[in-house]
DNA sequence: CCCTGATTCGC
DNA sequence: GCGAATCAGG
């Protein structure tokens, strides 16, 4: 695979986002994440520094440039007319009392503004068990390491397949997704946000 | 052990 | 330019 305009696009994107290197080069597909690390570096988009370029135009003094960032916040002064920068709206934070889990993993540590009328795609849905999460995971099961219960640890997935009472049990024992007990697919279907689980009779 | 990004260096 | 190997953290 090449970098071509649609992927370094998507990968400028989701850097952007705060994505990590392996989120992105899963979503490519076909790099890994040192190849997207690779790329991002030579981008020059490793750090966010708030969509200026920042002023480069300085000779270097010291032929020893440590690695030990001055962490000093740029704030640019226009001498002349600071212009009053409207501050961003700290955007009322909805306090929701239910008891809704809804996963939400990793918003970036960055500065994610989202602008007011962007319609925030990412949003899978009022959640149900979808067809294909349940999908997912049978065919996951195929792949599972199918790992007795000596062998979990905290990082196989703990979800259980088959009858205790045989010898066809086991667990899945896949990577877990981190912090959860269980791995990606079984994740989907073991965190619902609630409802869609109506109660049937037997 | 899992993950993260950063860097190096042969290709 | 590319990315595997490696490094350096969490």
């Amino acid at each position: 695979m090449s970098w071509t305009d649609e992927r370094v696009e998507t990968l400028k994107k989701m850097w952007g986002e705060g994505q990590s290197a392996s989120q992105i080069a899963k979503e490519l597909g076909g790099v890994t994440r040192n190849a997207v690390i690779g790329k991002v570096h030579r981008l020059g988009l490793s750090n966010r520094t708030a969509g200026a370029p920042a002023a480069d135009a300085a000779a270097k003094p010291e032929p020893k440039a440590k690695p030990t960032a001055p962490k000093v916040e740029a704030k640019p002064k226009p001498a002349a007319k600071p212009a009053p920068e409207p501050e961003a709206a700290p955007a009322a934070e909805a306090e929701e009392p239910a008891a809704a889990p809804a996963p939400r993993p990793n918003l970036p540590a960055r500065k994610q503004i989202i602008p007011a009328g962007q319609p925030l795609p990412p949003q899978p849905s009022a959640n149900e068990i979808s067809p294909e999460a349940l999908a997912k995971v049978s065919e996951v099961e195929k792949k599972a390491k199918k790992i007795g219960l000596m062998d979990l640890t905290e990082r196989t997935c703990k979800w259980p397949v088959g009858d205790p009472a045989t010898d066809d049990f086991w667990f899945c024992g896949l990577p877990v997704q981190q912090g959860k007990p269980y791995c990606e697919a079984h994740v989907g279907v073991a965190f619902q946000p609630m409802s869609a689980r109506r109660d049937r009779r037997r």
